[in-house]
DNA sequence: AACTATTTATAAGA
DNA sequence: TTCTTATAAATAGTT
């Protein structure tokens, strides 16, 4: 039993191909829910097999997900046109902005009023480390800016010298 | 350099869950478009990340597979039905949203690596204002719950002692 | 972005 | 289809 690595163009031998259609199937299958659930993204991934086999798998819906992409590609002005449960969506889509407005409000200190202290608590938290890591970046910036302004006045520093030595 | 094996399960670091992110998708990316090679499927994925971000990929093209697939499960044909119009308004509702969720996640120290250092000095001014706020809010709140329950004590005391003087 | 020890996927055979 | 096993490929942790 000597394993070759294979090439990646069709394979010839109907047998093999339907054995390695239904491993690498499952392979992919299971490799795109773990994507998501470890990365919290959302995933749809459809697969007609050559027979005209469907399958599939969704972290929500096959469905749900191929609205958003709609949404997405209508939203980057490609193709495709809102579908017909388009009011549903924009209701959707408004009170997710209307919450993000009022997350980002209070993340800049505004509209507190309605927060209890335990609240007020976990904002705290949450800004407190929104600005360490930005002044973290901020530092790093910083450094890598002032190191490239040294090296820039060393070169000039060393062609004035070449020059004066010319002289 | 001890390599564990990992829980499936949300990963907590941002960090360490972008990098997983970036790795992984190149990897179910590049399975898909084996598996299609090697067996002749037909496949679409698409991938959205935490943080709106769309990755797809497809055989033929996404739009061409969501057809077949709309036609396979004849249970709701509600997508993909390309209309003369388009909608305007929704698709300024979506780049707010979008705009809104980048700042969101400005404002708490993620996605950084655009802003230069003028950026970052003015994104540390706002958080550090909504800090300030946000403490001078818990403080005032504290305050008042405290005497709140101060008077509360200083009543139940009262209280107790009227009794013990009927005693 | 690159490295590498380890885990995971899988080609081939049964 | 399922199991086994040697090998290829992916990737977690680190630099």
């Amino acid at each position: 039993m000597v394993r070759q690595k294979i090439q990646i163009k069709k394979i010839d031998n109907l047998t093999a191909r339907q054995v390695t259609f239904s491993k690498r199937r499952k392979g992919l299958l299971k490799k795109a829910q773990e994507l998501s659930t470890l990365c919290d993204a959302e995933i749809a991934l459809i697969i007609f097999s050559a027979t005209g086999k469907l399958f599939d798998y969704s972290s929500s819906s096959v469905r749900k997900l191929i609205e958003r992409y709609n949404q997405h590609s209508e939203s980057c002005g490609i193709l495709c046109q809102p579908s017909e449960r388009g009011n549903g969506d924009h209701a959707m889509l408004n009170k997710e902005l209307v919450d993000k407005t009022l997350e980002l409000r209070q993340l800049k200190g505004e509209d507190l009023q309605g927060l209890c202290l335990d609240d007020l608590m976990k904002l705290e938290k949450m800004v407190e480390g929104g600005l360490s890591r930005v002044v973290k970046t901020k530092v790093t910036n910083f450094c890598y800016y002032f190191l490239l302004h040294i090296r820039t006045i060393l070169t000039c520093l060393n062609h004035s010298m070449d020059y004066r030595v010319k002289d």
